[in-house]
DNA sequence: TGTACATCAGTGAACGCGCGTTCACTGATGTAC
DNA sequence: TGTACATCAGTGAACGCGCGTTCACTGATGTAC
């Protein structure tokens, strides 16, 4: 009844169940606090199954990242292309709701992900695999600003690459601010913010003149 | 020669003794790599001796976190003080810069202040403590954002707080961005941004007519 | 299809080490008379 | 001003404990013939 399974599906198996349990227990406890021995013990492995695939506890973090991210960008893809607001403004605040849904949806994340980078941030080798995760990230993220930019029309005062980091900027800085005050900057409040952001980068395009829109 | 202390005097000067080396250690290894015996020894003392003054490393971080805050706010009523921007986006612009020049002259605040953000967040009674310290650091921000609103003759979409906590947590953003990648967000494309936000946020008073300026 | 040997994913226990915290003690300052 | 006792800031050493990493081993899978 039981598939049996080649060495490398079994293998792969045991890294993918490695990664899912490390991404809960990390969520849940934080970088620092989670353990290698918490991590093994949900996957239902011991420790040494974590070194045999993964360098350590810094390597298997990387591997939540990018799955982490890989997840998030499929989303996004996925709701640009479903996106039928009616003006640009509208887009701008619909991408504001989606942010703060994430960000409620999984509020240990934010704070996950920063404790890393200031961890990588002291170690020369870690920070640049972070880095790079980041800049792939930060890539897709950038296509779907000029994705949106060219639908309706307009260009930015800064390049997309800019625009989409002050966007993300802009919300995981409030979403620390919720750490400490969880009533702190509240859907509405955040939706104007990034409203005023985006407007505000945003400047009318030489082409396509016909279909600009006004902004406000 | 050696002036004599009370008592009390000592005390007090051990105490911020304290304080001035944990900033100093604590800046340059962080918050969780920095360790007690580092402090004490950075200031002439024993561990013992933060014991004698601090409940702990938690509660001696406390300290190093209001002394910097208090430093802060002083610079920032100084400016504001000292501002003579001949339009409001000019002062947008101006704040942007002071931000940006306050984060390169020491990178590494951000993420020791996140580092601690986090940490606290997972404890009570911490997250307490850290939570009333942001809230007066941010009155007393929101204070000097209503100055700026009223000398313009302007008024905002959204409280003072909520645009005050908003520029910050741009600014710490783009920060974090820059643990990872250097060259992100350099200062001129976050002057435009943090211009953009708070022109968006910005609308006419109702009062104050005639002393309105137009806003691009 | 069967046998003998090689590989290697995952086990389980031990290792090392660091660091926050505690505590009995000391000697200078403070107080009572 | 002097004496005897009390206080307490800071010392120095020990304690506890947790956790990332290492490593010899095992038994199931893979390979050669």
């Amino acid at each position: 009844m039981v598939t049996r399974l080649t060495r490398a599906e079994r293998k792969g198996q045991t890294r993918s169940d490695l990664v899912a349990a490390a991404r809960a227990v990390f969520l849940r406890r934080g970088f620092h606090e989670a353990t290698l021995e918490d991590i093994a013990e949900e996957a239902g492995y011991t420790k040494g199954a974590v070194y045999s695939n993964f360098a350590g506890k810094d390597e298997l973090f990387l591997a939540v990242l990018d799955a982490h991210f890989e997840r998030r960008v499929e989303e996004w893809a996925l709701d640009l292309a479903l996106d039928d607001s009616a003006t640009l403004e509208e887009t701008y605040r619909a991408v504001a709701r989606k942010m703060d849904e994430a960000d409620r949806r999984e509020p240990d994340w934010t704070p996950l992900m920063l404790e890393f980078w200031v961890h990588a941030s002291r170690r020369d080798g870690l920070r640049e695999q972070a880095a790079a995760s980041r800049r792939r990230f930060l890539a897709l993220m950038s296509s779907f600003v000029e994705e949106v930019a060219r639908r309706h029309g307009v260009e930015f005062r800064l390049s997309a690459l800019e625009v989409a980091r002050g966007s993300g900027a802009l919300a995981r800085g409030l979403a620390m601010e919720r750490l400490l005050d969880p009533e702190a900057a509240a859907l509405a409040p955040f939706e104007e913010m990034h409203a005023a952001y985006m407007i505000g980068l945003t400047k009318p395009s030489a082409a396509g003149a016909d279909s600009q829109e006004t902004l406000r």
